[in-house]
DNA sequence: CTGCGTCCAGCGTACAAGAAT
DNA sequence: AATTCTTGTACGCTGGACGCA
């Protein structure tokens, strides 16, 4: 029972690793002029390492140090067992199912044809962000303030996070914003804890991310404690008496609450914590993929050994016991009938499903091992499969 | 030619919502003892509709849409297109391959629920305000803040609902409800979708009973999306200042967990959110993700849109003209003897084909969106793709 | 002019309360 | 009844605008 028939073009199940035979393999068809191949672990690696801001927004970075760049990974290592689960395979070259076809034909002309590098640094985004950012400063015209230098030579940009400097403040040449931190962290005497492991990354649109690296980055640029002085008076009192009155007022400064009640947001006090460590580092990400990629290779090893053993095997791994509890017998009844001579038998819709039903439980499998998965609750673990990741799959 | 005829189990094609199988589900099969789901659609991306980041598909079953109650969102309306792009029914109870059930179910209670709001906003309330705002001008007392005008005359009411306005936020004067709505519909990169005709009313009391026509006017308002910046560092309240006085120390706020366990509410990064109970990153992973999602969204509805309305509409949408080059003739051929009393169909081969089609095309696209990717020389890029995220095809 | 300072609009986060399930 | 999500309010933090020597 349950045979797929397809009246002009025949599901055919490859029974063999599909690299080898004679009729065309399921890869040879997909990739045939280019050399398509596809290791997922590089992907989420090397996607991964994309991730890495190594290319910084931008400009700022000229050099800089560590900066990670993890550097590209050749994709060699797995990408043996990367065989498709299901092979169909058509028989026909119009074949519908042909799906060979339909992913050469997909891949091809899909992928950007050139950039190869390009590396998008993007030298003009900062814009973004406040526009009336260009202030003093500014040169007359030009308002893309970049890579200028300016007449000194001295780098336009601030050195901790690479937004545009305005001067030097406490000893390095840096942004108003990092100048304001600083200052606030030492008038206050704070004291940060990085939540991930002190790598964090400090750029113009991450800065605020972490005030604990941030301030680290400050005081390794140079930023000196000492050269932060102490409060002083306020200034706010101009205004009032002059305009006032008329109600004019203008927006001059404010003025400052005489009754006391405001205490200002700038000032200082406190008490020394302890620091706390919080899970998950940065940039363990990757890393954490890979794990989940190595925990669950063997899975997908014997997947594909399964689904492409299935007729001619009468040893079917079991062995994953757990996991399984679907229809297992289904999948290898009474198939002799089918199998024609290049090896290849007509699938089965059991064939289909079973190996569907192995796909799923892969995808689920790699999930548990994710650290992060396994602590959702379960009503989450469920509903995080829809996510902008999950779709990819 | 090329339909799939199953002896014992028909493959169809559903072109309706699918709602209830009676049978059992891939799902029952798959997870009978655990509460795993998965939903297909979505980890393809091809299953289809799940793409559409907030696609509702699910809960179909219990009320919805007509949701009575006016003013109350119920939330449905997010996901019209959201059709499981193949649904293949078994006829048979014991049929694996009831995706469709696995769909409904999977999304059943995944989306986010869009609750109505209550409007708390003002009920009187308007007690304090912000201390420090009430500056300049404000002559001491009055509290009762109402229909003031700043003193350039300026509106003080929020031009999106209308009530009392607290400033300008990310570009339009607003009050703190629209302020927020704002900032957590652009983070959390939420689509919205009116349940009427787009063009509800917007005030005070109503605000919370159409999010996609509030954001609409957001936007309409002059809210401008890159106002909206990036998740900051944590701020806790007592972050340590340490020193040396005797402090004082009154903790404001309560003092939340030191143990870090806390991990708030708010703060989350996908459309469709996958909950993280760990720390996670530093951010910058989420975020490339969150870009690349928006940048092939557009993408994925188009997809969804011609997959459902693949046999029953006659309008196929063939717009995105340059991404379709298979056989799209293919699939609306002959298809009168196969549909069913239920209004499935028996799918062909070329269903199968296309749509497998449109998902490669997806992540080919959205892989594109990814620097990291776009960086890879060219044979990188193809060699990428059968890696462990391939796998779970 | 540089490099300290302050000021405060407008970002952000924290969380209590309500709504939905 | 328990749990999760959204909302809106309270208040912290940031950084550009400026004052001053
Ligand atoms: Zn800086
Ligand atoms: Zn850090
Ligand atoms: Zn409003
Ligand atoms: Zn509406």
């Amino acid at each position: 029972m349950s045979d797929v028939l397809c009246d002009g073009n025949a599901l055919l199940m490859s029974t063999t690793p599909s690299t080898s035979s004679a009729s065309l393999s399921t890869r040879d068809l997909l990739f045939s002029s280019r050399p398509l191949i596809l290791d997922l672990a590089q992907l989420s690696a090397a996607g991964a390492s994309a991730f890495h801001p190594v290319s910084p927004p931008g400009q700022h970075h000229h050099h800089h140090h560590h900066s990670g760049r993890l550097g590209v990974l050749s994709n060699g290592p797995d990408s043996p067992a990367s065989v498709s689960a299901i092979n169909l395979v058509s028989q026909h070259s119009n074949a519908a199912f042909d799906l060979s076809n339909v992913y050469g034909q997909s891949l091809h002309g899909l992928l950007p044809s050139a950039n190869v590098a390009t590396s998008r640094s993007t030298p003009a985004s900062p814009n973004h962000h406040r526009a009336h950012h260009m202030t003093a400063i500014n040169v007359a015209h030009h308002q893309q303030q970049q890579p200028v230098h300016n007449i000194n030579g001295d780098a336009q940009y601030c050195v901790i996070c690479g937004d545009r400097a305005t001067g030097k403040h406490y000893g390095a040449n840096s942004c108003d914003g990092c100048k304001g931190f600083f200052r606030r962290t030492v008038r206050r005497n704070q004291n940060y804890t990085c939540r991930f492991n002190g790598s964090c990354i400090i750029d113009k649109d991450h800065r605020n991310a972490c005030r604990s690296c941030r301030f680290d980055k400050c005081t390794m640029a140079g930023m000196r404690k000492d050269a932060v002085q102490n409060e002083r008076d306020r200034i706010t009192s101009s205004q009032k008496r002059s305009a006032s009155g008329g109600g004019g007022g203008g927006s001059s400064r404010k003025a400052s609450r005489a009754d006391g009640v405001d205490e200002d947001q700038e000032s200082m006090d406190g008490d020394v914590k302890s620091r706390r460590t919080t899970p998950e580092p940065p940039n363990q990400y990757v890393e954490t993929l890979m794990k989940a990629e190595a925990v669950t290779k063997h899975l997908r090893n014997t997947v594909i050994t399964r689904t492409s053993d299935q007729v001619p095997s009468p040893a079917r791994l079991n062995s994953s016991g757990d996991i399984l509890d679907s229809s297992p017998s289904a999948a290898n009844k009474e198939v002799s009938p089918g199998v024609n001579r290049d090896g290849y038998r007509i699938a089965t819709t059991a064939d289909v499903t079973e190996s569907m039903h192995q796909q799923l439980m892969l995808m689920v499998e790699w999930a548990k091992t994710l650290p992060a998965f396994t602590d959702l609750p379960m009503e989450h673990q469920v509903r995080s499969f829809p996510g902008c990741i999950s779709h990819y799959f």
